[in-house]
DNA sequence: CTTGAAAATTGGAACGGTCCAATAAAGCGT
DNA sequence: ACGCTTTATTGGACCGTTCCAATTTTCAAG
């Protein structure tokens, strides 16, 4: 049971032939002769020998893998996009290394520094922040792409996110539709994403021409920054019918602060959130929102990264997907 | 920019001292004199140096890694419980590899493989299930603790869990003391877990007295097969005033069905989860529960493994800790 | 100075694979 | 049986580190 785990050496020793042959076996090329194969085969069973992936990736000179940095692995998104990254990435034959990041940046700086020192051929970052330690990334060969947040003046990064203004205006758009004119805005903090759909609803209002009937709440991406901004809206003098609220998880806090207010959602205020987590689709929850495309997001992630590692010097490039409304329970038309 | 990464070799050169001596000095050695430390540093940075942790795990015989085996990355348990992995592991010194696994027996393995390749010292698996591959893993010297599942009999895997019969009793016990006796139970399907926390259900109403009141419905670890064993319950004969659901997103799931029925949650039907995700705890949600320490089961699964890296022969432990009852609002008196 | 011990530094052999040029073994047509 | 081509096989260098024994440098004490 014990001791070293046997190397490619002691098969060879043990099938009568040399490392070289038992190399060439192990992946399967066809100029090995088929008996040698065979013996080859069961000397590696019976020892249980398994390829050192340090000493290949040393020889090779490259490692087979892609780095995952998930900056909030409690969104319930995170893991959608996830699934996404990790089935194309399964498709090009590479394994995937995730590791997660966190508000401290120094400690997600040194979890990218991890992934770099692995070798890893390309990283993928899902987060609405730009961590630092990514342009270390970049200058230091390691292509690049970032998920959920727009970027495309960095030379060796790619990004993909959705049309967060776009879909931004679907959902006032939706809401203006069922007859709602008092839509408040509760918004996700000081951050590139939010502040795109922030602007994106007060584009929509504007062409409404219900410019004086925009009112944006703080919030946050958090269930709480969702009930923090959607009581305010709710106990101010405007008489808000429906909210439009940043994210799927706030949704999930406005929809506590209306039922905290006695109201009821849709008849008395409308809800809408953002982003399409499947979690809103339970039907407890039933949260109508805007969706992104979150596994393909993540398969078109990696495809990127794919074609950097096959072509680094190429232009950056941001894809820009479109998002999709969503309607469930928790919108309802105007009964003013 | 482009070109091959420099090696320890290129820093050497440039800082006119040996490689064995920048390998100690990059390893924060006091057998390096100030001055050569400060003009290897200074190499190093200009280089841009990063160590390459294959050539590194090859030369020690170590990867310093830890694996990571998440079956299901979409139960929001997961990430709190990896949290409280990530947590240990880091303090200890050591990295994370975290693959994903499926319900596809075949592509779990081989992630199992994959980590085994990366000579990865560890193995945490999360998940109900025993994945195949983990026997490789043990008899490969890897060592191995899986959480939310009991295991005693195999050397070599040491496991963590909760009281899952204790909780049970526990989530009867409450809903006995707010004076339901027709409580019903919607299983989780046909596993370990699920099984025990049936028998925990049974066991308390047989010490109630209320062995004739003992009703299953079939259900499963998700939204839809708690909807799904909620509303067999609530449209029988019996009149069910609690639902006891096998885990929290179950119970979401049930909440629905009671919603469906244009019944009230807790006025109506009281319902009680299990797991104690974060989740649950959303205002809106607002889900009594029977939770388990998962961050700190996390951690000492991490905690398990180093002990048993360091002492590879010890026999087989299993940690059960002990749930605790988290009243919410899905849960009130019986009003009957 | 000289000397011996302590401190700093070094070259080279691993580590477990891959790759390549070179060699050995088979097959094959005549 | 003879070259000739094709198919199998091999030894050894190399990948970027760490480790260790051996060497050089430094320095305090005599």
């Amino acid at each position: 049971m014990a001791g070293p785990r046997p190397t490619i050496k002691d098969v060879a020793a043990l099938a009568g032939v040399s490392k070289s042959l038992v190399s060439l076996a192990m992946r399967g090329s066809d100029r090995v002769a088929p008996a040698s194969a065979a013996a080859i085969q069961s000397a590696a069973n019976q020892l249980g020998y398994r390829p050192n992936a340090a000493a290949r990736s040393l020889a090779d000179r490259r490692s087979n893998t892609i780095g995952v940095l998930v900056q909030d692995l409690h969104n319930p998104i995170s893991a959608e996009i996830i699934d996404g990254v990790q089935r194309q990435v399964r498709a090009s034959g590479y394994h995937t290394m995730l590791v997660t990041g966190s508000e401290d940046a120094a400690l997600e700086q040194s979890e990218i520094e991890k992934l770099l020192e692995f070798q890893v051929e390309g990283l993928v970052v899902i987060g609405h922040r730009m961590p630092a330690g990514v342009r270390d990334a970049i200058t230091g060969d390691c292509p690049t792409v970032i998920i959920t947040r727009a970027e495309s003046e960095i030379a060796g990064l790619d990004s993909i996110s959705n049309n967060d203004i776009a879909g931004a205006r679907m959902a006032v758009d939706y809401l203006h539709g069922l007859g709602h004119r008092a839509i408040a805005h509760v918004t996700g903090g000081d951050n590139q994403v939010a502040r795109m759909r922030k602007s994106g609803y007060e584009e929509a209002m504007n062409s409404y021409g219900l410019d004086k009937n925009i009112a944006c709440y703080e919030g946050a991406f958090t269930d709480e920054g969702g009930y923090r901004g959607t009581s305010a809206a709710l106990d101010s003098k405007h008489q808000h019918s429906a909210v439009f609220v940043a994210n799927d998880l706030a949704a999930v806090g406005a929809l506590a602060a209306v039922a905290d207010r006695g109201l009821v959602v849709p008849k008395d205020v409308s809800i809408i959130g953002y982003d399409g987590m499947a979690l809103g689709g339970l039907r407890s929850i039933g949260l109508t929102t805007i969706a992104q495309p979150l596994a393909s997001m993540g398969e078109d992630a990696a495809a990127l990264l794919f074609q950097r590692i096959n072509d680094p010097g190429r232009l950056p490039v941001h894809i820009e997907l479109e998002p999709s409304l969503v309607i469930r329970n928790s919108t309802g038309a105007y009964l003013g």
